[in-house]
DNA sequence: AACCGCTCT
DNA sequence: TTGGGAGAGCGGTTA
């Protein structure tokens, strides 16, 4: 049987191109190969593991269609192609042409009905199995006995090749026909296919069940109530419309012309021309085998090693072993990859001979890498596994770890004086996570840490930091994905522990090889500019092993309290849903922003002049719907209902469901190398955003508790950081004297806008400059500042006229850091910690507003992060210095919460307090607040 | 998956 | 007259 692929060139190309959206792959001349190199590898995939014996690739025409005739709306507001993806197809086609492979090409078709026609032809023959590549779901339709859809891998989503059998269960359907009946009511937003509103897929998918086709749908209307039997008649035309444009044509004329589509061999001048105008340099030693230039090889950091000779295939760290008495039992495997083309060496360790004899060369080393493999992604439920080793890059050792405890810990302790050894250096990627793992099987790292994450954070801190996306972009290198083990996410993913050994080996070896590779390459970069070189081993590194601590110290939840309190809020939302709904007059879901919009502005006629968002809803915000307080008694109700519905949904009921079955304490999760500024993050559960300001939110904070009747909680938060640091950085001889006089600057500031005297400032004055003070800090204009006001654009503008000329420095120092970043591209923190700004000097006066204030508040917000962060260590320095009961259990951007022993407490409080007041000394000095109690509301 | 809305500093 | 202060994460709805 012969094996026909049908590739369809448009769908692969945008599937690629917004894959790369985040990072994408420019060449030294500025073009975008993202789309190209997905595209590539994608066809090359193909032909390597699925050996075709035919192949063809179909692109659309930039001509308008027989749909485009035949429906003049279709494709009418399909958003302009962009233009990387405009540049990418005479590439991508060049690239198929350089391959020997057809350019398949029809004017007046899409690439569909090309496919769908040749899939047919090929079918009936007889002799092809033809598989249609693609990842758009329309195809299910064309699908028959010999025509299978082949979608490919995807983000971690294995290949799935899909016959009648399975297209039919994916939708649900009895036969492949109905995939247009499905598209013709659900619509599909890619191919600009209308649907009928209110459809989705579940719907579409329960209608076809029971009428099986758009028509008999249409026809049997009546059996279907409310606003779904509405919008099938006010739309049934849409959808038959919707139907037919989804119906691929299969009728094209063109030929079935076998001998094209043969598989033949490549023009290699081509071939090797335009690999190197894309610049694609493993790809074009795979596919050529030579290179343009020779690449340098990353050196490893010198190694006390004894070093071996290399070979072709690398057998170094055999012969570095062979000197001890065990040699000859090193299990080689030497593997050529041919997706890669990078010879390796990793070896399995798994007597306890070869594991002394490694723990023996590792504790030789200078610096090791390593990595954990276990069972969960949360580092305080998982177990470990196994853990590999390397320290010479290409070569790499992996140690199994068995399922029972006792053993595990017996394994360990063949590593323990490595993991123990303060002077060997080590280097891991996403170390905070290697840490925990560790230290809940008793064994602490020391020594010197190098977080690969951590350090490209700091060179790029906007870019992704995953291991993956770096081994792309700084070694042009896609390691083995983590779903080729154990499968895609969700309720079928696999155990690790299930896994072939040899697999596990190569893909966990290769990950320490990697990480080693990336240090490597990191490092220069970041050697480049010592202030983040600094900022790297004093601030960052520390602070991981902090929150390491941190995470797994956790915090104890009352879970009775939170079960009591869900109990009440159920009891108000009822009662406040069944009061809105009597005030709307019928049933509602008020947590549809949608349907909330339709019965405020629609029905009870609100606001005639409502408006809308982008996406064409009503806008239903908090503050919208505060302006309509008074103008009907429902709108208080859905302010009610939907704290209500927050308060329970997020936090109530969330926060139990998240305590650890190992400790029984919450922990969250704090991401270091997320934020833009500098910041850290929480998540799993998120515990920077418990609510506070309203009575009913702060009761959450009460099931914060200390860990038992001998401890409470300690909070101690910088006051005013951010403004501190405007003041010290402006220099401003009024705001500067304000702090350091201890007044309250709110005021202050207040007194001078408005010209009065101190003690004649009301509270509405205070409240007007405070706003304006938090507003500078974000770089507000006159329009944002009078909506938060809730002043007039020109009272708003004189507030600001006031502010500048009362502050004059301030006014110098904000158009500084935007100078500054016009000149240099790049803000800066205290530390030399960088936020770069490429927009600043953009056409688009959006974006460069966006910069500009960004240049502004990116100094400022990423200074008090980096003064909490220096406190955050010192303050954990003294805790374990002083071996302390009491244990520091969150960090709130510029709030600090532990967990203390009674006896400790002031001793701890007065040098927290120090710590955090003298972290980093600045002209302006800084001050805490401090408050202690039972719970967390009570501490502050 | 995108959006809307809402929580925090 | 519409763009119109910063940084995050999460739950619910909709397509």
């Amino acid at each position: 049987m012969k094996k026909l692929f049908l590739l369809d060139a448009m769908a692969l190309i945008y599937r690629a191109h917004f894959a790369f959206a985040k990072t994408p792959r420019i060449t030294s001349t500025g073009l975008n190969t993202s789309a190209v190199f997905g595209f590539t590898n994608t066809l090359l995939e193909v032909l390597r593991k699925e050996n075709p014996s035919h192949l063809g690739v179909a692109f659309d025409t930039a001509k308008p269609t027989f749909r485009h005739t035949r429906f003049e709306a279709y494709k009418a507001q399909r958003q302009q192609q962009p233009e990387d993806i405009t540049i990418a197809i005479p590439y991508v086609k060049r690239l198929c042409e350089a391959l020997c492979i057809p350019v398949l090409i029809m004017e007046g078709y899409e690439a569909d009905d090309i496919i769908g026609t040749l899939a047919k032809k090929a079918s009936a023959t007889g002799g092809y199995e033809v598989y249609m590549m693609t990842p758009d779901k329309d195809y299910g339709q064309l699908v028959e006995e010999h025509v299978k859809l082949y979608k490919p891998a995807f983000m971690g989503k294995d290949v799935e090749i899909m016959g009648p059998k399975e297209v039919c269960e994916r939708w649900g359907i009895s036969n492949v026909d109905q995939v247009v009946d499905l598209l013709g009511l659900m619509g599909d937003a890619v191919d600009n296919i209308p649907g009928i509103p209110g459809i989705g897929e579940k719907t579409a998918v329960k209608l076809i069940a029971e009428y099986g086709s758009v028509e008999n749908l249409i026809a049997n209307v009546d059996q279907l109530k409310g606003k779904m039997a509405e919008n099938v008649r006010a739309f049934a035309e849409q959808g038959l419309l919707s139907k037919e444009l989804a119906l691929i044509e299969q009728n094209v004329p063109i030929e079935f012309d076998e001998k094209a589509l043969e598989l033949c061999e490549p023009n290699r001048e081509t071939l090797s021309a335009l690999l190197d105008e894309l610049e694609f340099r493993t790809l074009r030693k795979r596919l050529l085998g030579e290179e343009p230039a020779p690449a340098e090889t990353p050196k490893t950091a010198k190694s006390k090693a004894p070093t071996a000779q290399m070979d072709l295939f690398g057998a170094a760290p055999v012969a570095a072993i062979a000197t001890s008495e065990v040699a000859g039992q090193w299990e080689t495997t030497t593997v050529r990859r041919t997706v890669h083309d990078t010879v390796h060496d990793y070896q399995l360790i798994d007597t306890p001979e070869l594991r002394k004899s490694l723990a023996h060369y590792l504790n030789l080393q200078d610096a090791i890498c390593f990595d954990t493999e276990t069972t969960a992604l949360s580092a305080i439920e998982a177990d470990l596994i196994g853990m590999s080793f390397s320290y010479r890059v290409g070569e790499a050792f992996y140690v199994p770890v068995p399922d029972n405890r006792e053993a595990a810990l017996v394994i360990l302790e063949d590593f323990r004086s490595v993991f123990e050894n303060e002077a060997v250096e080590k280097i891991a990627q996403n170390i905070k996570y290697d840490l925990t793992v560790l230290a809940n099987y008793g064994v602490e790292v020391k020594g010197k840490l190098y977080d690969t994450m951590l350090a490209h954070y700091l060179i790029e801190p906007e870019k992704r930091h995953n291991m993956d996306i770096l081994a792309e972009t700084y070694l042009n290198y896609t390691p083995v994905a983590i779903e080729e083990l154990i499968g895609k996410k969700g309720k079928n993913q696999g155990n690790m522990r299930d896994v072939d050994m040899e697999k596990i080996k190569e893909y966990a070896a290769e990950d320490a090889d990697i990480t080693l590779q990336l240090k490597e390459v990191l490092n220069p970069v970041l050697q480049q500019n010592p202030k983040l070189v600094s900022l790297f081993e004093t601030v960052e590194m520390p602070l991981a092993r902090v929150l390491a601590e941190v995470e797994a110290e956790g915090v104890r939840l009352d879970v009775g309290f939170l079960k009591e309190l869900s109990q009440q809020l159920d009891v108000d939302l009822r009662d406040t849903q069944q009061r809105a709904w009597e005030l709307a007059g019928q049933e509602f879901n008020i947590a549809s922003p949608k349907q909330l919009g339709e019965i405020l502005f629609e029905k009870l006629h609100l606001d005639p002049k409502a408006k809308k968002t982008k996406t064409g809803q009503y806008m239903t915000g908090e503050d919208v719907l505060l302006g309509l307080e008074s103008k009907h008694e429902i709108v208080r109700k859905i302010l009610d209902f939907r704290e209500l519905q927050k308060l329970k949904s997020t936090y109530v009921d969330a926060l139990p469901a998240l305590l650890s079955p190992r400790t029984g304490r919450l922990h969250t999760s704090f991401n270091q190398a997320v934020t833009a500024t500098g910041r850290l993050s929480s998540t799993n559960p998120n515990l920077q955003n418990i609510p506070i300001r309203t009575p009913r939110g702060r009761e959450i904070r009460k099931a914060f508790i200390a860990r038992d009747e001998d401890h409470v909680i300690l909070s101690a938060d910088y006051s005013q950081i951010e403004l501190r640091i405007m003041a010290a950085f402006s220099g401003d001889a009024s705001m500067t004297e304000a702090f350091n006089q201890g007044l309250d600057v709110h005021r202050a500031t207040a007194s001078k806008v408005f010209h009065v005297p101190l003690e004649e400032v009301t509270a509405d004055m205070r409240r007007k400059a405070k706003t304006v003070n938090f507003g500078i800090i974000y770089g507000v204009s006159a329009f944002g500042l009078s909506q938060q006001v809730e002043v007039s654009r020109t009272e708003a503008k004189e507030l600001i006229d006031n502010y500048f000329r009362e502050f004059p420095a301030v006014k110098e120092y904000m158009d500084e850091s935007m100078a500054k970043v016009r000149e240099t591209g790049y803000a800066e923190t205290i530390l030399g910690r960088r936020r770069y700004l490429p927009n600043i000097n953009s056409g688009n006066q959006t974006d460069r507003g966006y910069a500009e204030r960004n240049a502004i508040n990116a100094p400022i917000q990423g200074t008090a992060a980096d003064i909490m962060k220096i406190a955050m260590v010192k303050v954990q320095d003294f805790i374990r210095r002083e071996k302390l009961k009491s244990r520091m259990i969150l960090t709130v951007h510029d709030e600090l919460v532990f967990d203390v022993h009674k006896s400790e407490l002031d001793y701890l409080r007065e040098h927290v307090n120090e710590l955090m007041v003298h972290a980093l000394p600045l002209s302006v000095k800084m001050e805490t607040g401090m408050g202690v109690g039972q719970n967390w509301l009570e501490a502050h």
